[in-house]
DNA sequence: CACGCTACCAACCATTTGGTCTGTTTTTTA
DNA sequence: TAAAAAACAGACCAAATGGTTGGTAGCGTG
């Protein structure tokens, strides 16, 4: 059963460079050839593997982009504590990463959206699917949030989502070639601000008697 | 004197359409033929008037691409009223102009920064001091808001520019695809949500005295 | 009207691109 | 251990790329 180790090992290689290259360079601007020169294999280990550089780049979001974006993104915020907190602390992990990243190119997600936004559909598709669960694991933490009584009850968890979403991906580009630190710092402070501007009324205990 | 008129003239005809094309393709995914088939001229018509590609792409950011950003997000916040509803307008305006447009590829700006970024210092530097404008200005208003009253002195100027340069260029990249209208409505509600939590304190009357 | 200069044409070039194809090595299986 | 299948090598190809070059309409000026 095992016939197919070496063939995964190979094709996960493959990957890993590709898609630190494209994330380097972007998508068009590599070719097959930089991919395969980095990992001293021919063209014949590459069509072996892969149908097309489409095909893949497809399984590099399946395999790789997807299981970062969630450990980094979607996974820190799906515990049952204080929502704002969670959450502030993910972003402030996420960036101070960036920060001490060397050769940091901006948001993975970000980058690839913008070369394939109205060029290619077939890839945007799955790179709309992330963002998509993203959001949907925003929205039902802030609802937590607001059932817990961290939240105002008022706040509209999709705008919360929309906005905090926005923000994330702005950072991380102006973090790229400037102060990323400084900046980096500057915008968590503005982040807890606007969450104290949703926070549920210091009068409101949270209904923890409910549990 | 004028004989350079008609030279001019077919320029910014390149330059016009050089820019619609690398907005909506990318720059590294479009060719100079690209340019020169729609508008009929050949190969030796635009080395005659640029030295190559990348000169050609640094003119039109220096007059197109600057004016552009001028206009819509530089003027419109220079006045003396109250600074967070100038700055509301502006993105207002800014965002439904994105609504409206069918073909919309996002933030200029962010999807060039992400192209280069890393990849070609020279031109990084011309996007990099748009950026530096944009925050400049932005910086000022703040400034002028918390000296006119209508913001709390206690808010770093700094922090709420960057933290508004991201929400937007975040929300331009979110607005492409998918229901674009919903969120950016959703956006400006937790805009002005965040401006309220850093206006002055209703007790604190603007101080119009002062005048 | 001839001269010269601006603005443009179009064939050409070297290089790079994604992809194919034939063959060779390595590993599994019988 | 031999045959069969899997994994890979590398020469090859057509198309596309940025850029060059020699030539030529058209037009203002002497």
């Amino acid at each position: 059963m095992e016939k197919t180790l070496k063939r995964m090992a190979t094709m996960q290689r493959m990957q890993t460079t590709g898609l630190n290259l494209f994330y380097k360079k972007g998508y068009y601007n590599t070719s097959v050839d930089d991919i395969l020169k980095e990992l001293s294999l021919s063209k014949g280990a590459f069509y072996y593997h892969f149908d097309s550089k489409e095909d893949f780049f497809i399984q590099i979001i399946e395999q790789l982009v997807v299981r970062k974006v969630y450990s980094m993104l979607i996974e820190p915020i799906e515990g049952h504590e204080n929502t704002l907190e969670l959450i502030t602390n993910c972003f402030e992990d996420a960036l101070e990463t960036a920060v001490h990243n060397e050769l940091d190119y901006g948001f993975l997600l970000n980058n690839f959206i913008n070369e394939f936004n109205g060029r290619n559909p077939e890839i945007m598709k799955h790179l709309n699917e992330i963002l998509r669960i993203w959001e949907v694991t925003l929205v039902s933490a802030i609802q937590r949030g607001k059932f817990n009584g961290h939240i105002d009850r008022h706040v509209d968890a999709e705008g919360v989502a929309v906005y905090l979403m926005s923000s994330f991906i702005g950072i991380r580009t102006l973090m790229v070639e400037t102060a990323p630190s400084a900046r980096k710092y500057r915008f968590m402070s503005q982040l807890r601000q606007y969450f104290k501007s949703i926070e549920a009324k210091s009068e409101n205990q949270p209904n923890n008697t409910s549990y």
